[in-house]
DNA sequence: GGTTGACTTCCAGTGCGCTCGAACTGGAAG
DNA sequence: CTTCCAGTTCGAGCGCACTGGAAGTCAACC
């Protein structure tokens, strides 16, 4: 190993910015168990590696399609223990899919009522005109 | 008028039943001002009028949409002004398909990346297999 | 060497959308 | 007439996902 390695890592304020969290999040999320224990500078501070920022990154996407909190921490667990997870981790995303699919189902069939509606509105107001 | 006009009204159990809320939650949005106060009967208790029920449906579509509590409470205090609303309620529901179109994009994305996952996964425990 | 400002931990508080317990009332069935 | 059940109001409580205040530490800059 190179004695004078200076991998770029960030300090909690830079990750946050990075994947569009705020500070109080990251150290929220680190606490919660959604991300492993972050390392540490000489005083203690939090340095976040490409790695952590990417599981950081992953984690709001995640978070974005409506997965909760408390899956996110299951996923976390078995990404901790390695390839032996592998299978439960792509179960948990295809569930997920599946869930996200529907979501997307409904929105589908929501927007189409709020077309109707907008028409209905359009119709009356040219009514009234 | 018909004197023995009996026309079809609900419970709040019943209506509750209908639009898949709970009781709880149906008083509690008339107590919030999303839905017009109910008639009642001789005994005080709520009776649904089909319009009430298809009302409470709507809004079961717009809160299934992601729209706050908040600006249902707007739309239904627009919507009882009358027609002179009919155009801040249009633009309230174009702005909202815009946020529901914007959604579907994210969703689309995130989506892509959970195909992305699972593919990852799917090789990889091939290749330990 | 003093000030600044980003960091640290701990724990309490917030906002949203319900959800529920308590105490009561009134109509209907046995 | 009693029992039962579904309803009533009121206010408190909950689950989730953060958010923020307090008090302290430490490196960096003037």
């Amino acid at each position: 190993m190179d004695i004078s390695t200076q991998e770029t890592s960030l300090s909690v304020g830079e990750a946050a910015a990075q994947v569009g969290l705020t500070t109080y999040t990251l150290r929220w999320y680190e606490q919660e168990g959604l991300v492993a224990p972050v390392g540490r500078d000489s005083a203690g501070r939090r340095r976040y590696t490409e790695g952590d920022v990417s599981w950081l990154f992953l984690l709001t996407r995640l978070r974005r399609t409506g997965m909760p909190v408390r899956d996110m921490r299951r996923y976390a667990e078995l990404a901790r223990l390695g390839d032996r997870t592998l299978g439960a981790r792509r179960a948990l995303f295809e569930a997920h899919r599946a869930r996200v699919l529907n979501r997307m189902a409904e929105l589908q069939e929501d927007l189409k009522m709020l077309d109707h509606k907008i028409d209905v509105y359009r119709r009356a107001e040219e009514e009234l005109a």
